[in-house]
DNA sequence: ACCATACCTCTCTC
DNA sequence: AGAGAGAGGTATG
């Protein structure tokens, strides 16, 4: 078994991993004894929120001129650039948001890998947190390339050409079910370069929106879904049945509205920062219907 | 342009 | 225990 070794990195912003991690933003994460481990730019790592700071397990033998590039997409990828306090102070436009805030903090936007981002999403249609973190990391184990770190291990994601070569039958022996054609469809477009996923990061919110929405499976939904926690479109605010529930519930929002009309009103309210709004009001609704079951 | 319906099948619940 | 409902939506008619 492989020796790892520790790296540090400080922090200055509210974070709390564990949450951030199982918010429903990414779905390949595993813990195990405190520690977090997943794919962050193709590297395994375990990461573990101290007090002041995170620590990161990587291999003994990473050369030292790698160790601050490790600590970089560590920061990237919990968007530590963010300044949270100055957007709780931003989005605090009522009690609602500011009770979520106040239990939630420390609930961060992920900066992910756009193309496993979209794959994942594409997936999460009409299906469960639960349901979906079990196909995705099925995707990864069947047909990524295997990464260890210590005596862990753990795939990197599948890239469009590795996924296109595939097409629709053995994806939908993962579970996957009527996702699968869109998951083979989306990986061909994106191998032919009909759309480049690179390129979206520059392009404004609209723009890149209506290159997502090209692809079969990507609707408003899960095209907001990719916008915000992968290409850096802090406005984008994904509305699924939780959020409209909350709206509904909490907002006094009609019912039935179309998508785009509450996704206005949340832009109105929230602005540019309406994404991070939405994922504590999503946390808090998603979490206190939970606790409402089991009792 | 809108609106209802089907879609795979896994998970959780009663 | 085993059936039944519901699941972070989208495509189609």
């Amino acid at each position: 078994m492989a020796k790892q070794k520790t790296l540090t990195l400080s922090i200055n912003q509210p974070l709390d991993l564990g949450l951030t991690l199982n918010s429903g933003q990414a779905f390949r994460w595993h813990k195990k004894d405190e520690w977090f481990y997943g794919t962050i730019s193709n590297m395994l790592v375990g990461i573990k929120q101290e007090d002041k700071y995170i620590s990161i397990l990587v291999d003994e033998y990473l050369p030292p001129e790698h160790q601050d590039t490790v600590k970089n997409s560590v920061k990237t990828y919990l968007r530590l650039d963010d300044d949270l306090e100055s957007i709780y102070k931003w989005i605090s436009t009522d009690d609602i948001i500011k009770q979520a805030i106040a239990t939630y903090r420390g609930l961060r936007i992920l900066r992910q890998e756009p193309w496993e981002c979209l794959v994942s999403f594409i997936c999460s249609a009409n299906s469960n947190i639960t349901r979906n973190s079990s196909v995705l990391k099925s995707i990864a184990r069947e047909y990524g390339d295997p990464l260890s770190l210590g005596d862990h291990i753990d795939y990197t994601f599948p890239r469009p050409d590795r996924l296109a070569s595939l097409g629709e039958d053995p994806l939908r022996k993962l579970g996957l079910g009527f996702r699968a054609k869109y998951v083979a469809s989306a990986s061909l477009m994106v191998t032919a370069g009909d759309l480049d996923l690179s390129s979206l990061m520059e392009m404004p919110y609209d723009e890149a929106k209506e290159n997502l929405i090209r692809l079969p499976g990507v609707g408003e939904k899960v095209a907001d879904c990719v916008l915000l926690f992968s290409l850096d479109k802090m406005e984008a605010c994904p509305i699924d049945r939780w959020v409209r529930r909350a709206f509904e519930n909490w907002y006094s929002i009609e019912e039935n509205l179309k998508y785009n009309a509450l996704r206005t009103w949340a832009f109105e309210r929230w602005g540019t920062y309406a994404g991070y709004a939405q994922q504590y009001l999503f946390q808090q609704i998603r979490l206190n219907s939970k606790t409402y079951s089991t009792v």
